[in-house]
DNA sequence: CTTTTCCGTATCGACCCGATACTAATGGGC
DNA sequence: GCCCATTAGTATCGGGTCGATACGGAAAAG
């Protein structure tokens, strides 16, 4: 994955860095779209990640615009260049494709199993949890198309609940420790 | 792993890649400890791994020296000080300790399909293989504690087949292209 | 209104990384 | 044995990442 990173960035003459940040950013809901939370992502200072996001906005791969209600913060997306840039680079289908042959069932469990262990891993590392939305111990759905936020009390779409959230906590499995 | 692999590092002010090639050096059988494999390994050029071996060197944490009938290649391998720098920071240990609540059967099914997508992956790059000495196809068992690489000739000891090596070929399932 | 805290930026030095050019050793063809 | 191509590794240079530090502006605390 490494490589095949470096592969894809060097194509466009970016650092793995770029696409990681890229990604992020496609993939970050409205609480994590900011230079803080990718600093946090990424496991870098905020001085570093401003440097990264200076070079994509001159690149015209993201846009910045200020927060309404608290102007010191900076809110991310990504232009359409960084949209159509992604989307040819195309860094997860990558992984579809190289699961064609293995079923469906097993690649049910393998994914619930590497869901655990992520888990697991953050909790021991007490890092950010940084997980998908939908998946949150907060997230509630209220109709079919309709979910909430228990934390922040914001309703959210259906494909806003899939992308990743900074301030995701983990549903308790039956964890009798 | 991303973030984890930069917080280990940073502890002993270790780039990730520094890390990331002492790992690698831990791993890498007979016919992989040289710097040009690394360099096929991380994807990175020959010169630049050659810096990072350097500065490994001066920081006393690998040792190089000739090889016996190829006077151009450099054999590398940890020093005690890079083997005990890589068993304290145990990078492999936290994932150990994060699948402590999954079952075994679980976790097998898990390690099976994603080394089989893996072995898609590689293919689809056309990457170098590196893969694990005792799943390679070239892998012969001559009795309980004696194998043999079918492609190099050579005899070799149960605990070598479980390294990494850069000239690794997947067995073949069964795929009736 | 002052002080503290927080988000983001700017600057500097150390280092990573690829490109290029180079040395040294091997191997093939004659 | 002698050229030439090939291969393993190194040296150098420029662009860029990264952390540390300092800074400016906005919000929160008192």
């Amino acid at each position: 994955m490494r490589t095949e990173l470096r592969r894809a960035g060097g194509d466009e003459s970016l650092q793995p860095v770029h696409l990681q940040s890229l990604i992020y950013l496609s993939k970050a809901n409205r609480y994590s779209n900011t230079p803080q939370a990718l600093a946090e992502y990424l496991g870098l200072t905020k001085g570093t990640v401003s440097q990264t996001l200076l070079l994509l906005d001159r690149r015209g791969l993201i846009e910045r615009f200020e927060d309404d209600v608290d102007r010191r913060v900076v809110r991310l997306r990504l232009s359409p260049a960084g949209e159509s840039l992604l989307y040819e680079a195309q860094p997860t289908l990558a992984w579809q494709n190289a699961t064609r042959n293995i079923s469906p069932n097993r690649i049910r469990n393998a994914v619930s199993a590497l869901r655990e262990a992520l888990t697991t891993l953050q909790e021991d590392n007490e890092g950010a949890p940084f997980g998908v939305c939908h998946n949150c111990s907060w997230c509630q759905k209220l109709s079919q198309r309709i979910f909430r936020c228990g934390r922040m009390g914001d309703r959210l779409s259906g494909p806003e609940t899939r992308k990743i959230c900074r301030i995701f906590e983990a549903k308790k499995t039956e964890e009798a420790a």
